[in-house]
DNA sequence: TATGAATGAGACTTCATTCAT
DNA sequence: TATGAATGAAGTCTCATTCAT
């Protein structure tokens, strides 16, 4: 028989990472970091512990992947159309995405608050964090200011506050947090 | 040297215990939970392993009891006068109260927040938190209530979430957060 | 293109193999039998791990193929003309082939040496090793008792224990060794 | 019960380390360093593997502790009286000696010699191996140029490499290698 | 002939906990 | 009360080998 070709293995290497990412992604949110053992995830992903390391180096390679991944999806909606400034219109769309993200991705945002306490996992993608929060930080500070508000910075890191809060509160009480009342309620505030 | 009396005995422990308690709290909130072996805590605390364990059963006893210690602190300052309802003097104190712990007790804190995403240590807790969560909740709600607020359940949710942002982001990043400011900017909203 | 002919095969099979005896040999020999895994071979071979146990049944075969193919070169040198006797001629022209192959055929003489040390290994290959080392120091034996050496066997042995002396340090120290006057010296001392 | 004193502690640990030395070194001498696991190691020594690593932080601390201990006993013999000059008397003592160490301590020597072909261990001890071999080496080198010889270094060369041949010979063969007719013929030609 | 995905055994190491003293 | 030696389970990772294509 003639052997595979070269995109057939494309192919399965892309299907059996997506697999494992996603799988680690539930385990590593809803667990945390330390209490998944690779062990766990091979067997959730059914294939063998040996299999995972075909893909991933190390158990940190493999968060770091995820998290940046996950990272990469977030930028998508900062700042949409990419000049640096935002309008209110596009204020408006950021908490709405920021809202919808918050529902669609519980796992990753579990994970994402996850980070910031526990230091080892944390120090592993910080460059990439800090990057990224300042410059949405940037985003919503120039905002403000534009926007005539006395203390713009001030004002940016409040909503900034304000966002995880209310991330961090729905991620622990998914079930009854009024997630939509809420959003209007920002909605109204802001914009 | 006379035999020590049973009370100097009672106060050995007690400072022991504290010490160790001191010493697991710090190493918990900044290595986290699974990071920070028994080993490491009781050699900080400048006792051996088996010590310890005369003193606490097993890790999850260690941070049970740590938890539950910082919860009995945060009690007090809800409601000081424990009529139930707070007045916008009491709110407002309440928010201070909030501000003034969260520079003082920033191990507690760290611990607080990395709770919430590790099931197997929330667990332990969850019971107690549930109740106290929603005792402050509750008042907050009924504060909102009184005032004329129109929905106040959401408020209450609202408040929750702003101040555990700005916790959280004190927390992630406490050289540089604006505490002060954001204090104040707080107080003129709510009180 | 016409297909390949029978003969053309035989020709890649025979190319390949030796690619990957060479590649194996030069790694064997620098990093140790353990530590070098099917999977580096075949990569610095240019090859799949697949491909690689077409030509070699398991790891053991392969290091075994190369130690004996490395032992069959040795035999050449060894008395030339096959006569069993060596001339005092004969003794010095094996000296000199000996420092030759030692310095042409480094990777071999690490593998070698390395041999006797690790007895998984050794135990493979040992039945064809004693052999061939019998037959050298018999050699040696002989040519010390026809130049009426007072006590030929222990003389054989301490030549033998000379010459790998020699070759271990040459290979533990290539390159401030001095081959050249410890060659001359042994000429002159023995031949 | 009053709890042990501080010096059984200290003869415990001390028995213990010296019996788990000794089985390491039987087995990394014989098995080689990397067919020897720790788990082989703890079960020959009677005693959990966590309680090796209670003794010794790593696998290449063991080794490493085993060759730098043997290493130490050479010293010994070298230069008795340490004034940095050998005479004609302390050759031969220095001979001698190298057959009985040879003798007594063939697991050592099997460590010893196999560590030059194993370059991931050998990099662990090799900065002191170096210092011990040049000085040993710088030793006979005097002696020699004292001893009027023509060429004192590639003399000095040429006996470490006869007396490590003879050791390499003697390890290989421990059986039938006549150590005893060699040394004397070593005494006899040298001393 | 040729590929590399997949397996499973086994390696090193850590750590909560127990226990003799 | 106090010590730290000792255990054993579990975790991360490697690698010779097999197999579908």
């Amino acid at each position: 028989m003639s052997p595979r070709t070269e995109q057939q293995f494309e192919e399965i290497r892309e299907t059996r990472t997506k697999e494992i990412m996603d799988t680690a992604l539930e385990l590593f949110a809803n667990d945390g970091y330390d209490m998944t053992s690779i062990s766990k995830i091979a067997t959730k992903a059914g294939i063998s512990k040996g299999l995972l390391y075909n893909y991933f180096n190390s158990k940190e390679e493999l968060i770091k992947t995820i998290i940046f991944s996950g990272l990469d999806n977030l930028t998508g909606f900062i700042d949409p159309n990419k000049d640096g400034v935002l309008t209110k219109e596009e204020l408006r769309f950021f908490i709405e995405e920021f809202f919808d993200a918050l529902e669609k991705n519980q796992h990753f945002w579990r994970l994402y608050f996850n980070l910031f306490f526990q230091p080892h996992v944390l120090k592993l993608v910080e460059k990439r964090l800090i990057v990224m929060i300042h410059t949405y930080m940037k985003m919503l500070e120039n905002y403000f200011r534009s926007a005539g508000v006395e203390d713009p910075e001030t004002e940016a890191i409040m909503l900034g506050a304000v966002l995880d809060g209310i991330g961090f509160h729905f991620m622990a009480n998914t079930a009854s947090f009024p997630l939509d009342k809420i959003k209007h309620k920002l909605i109204k505030m802001y914009a």
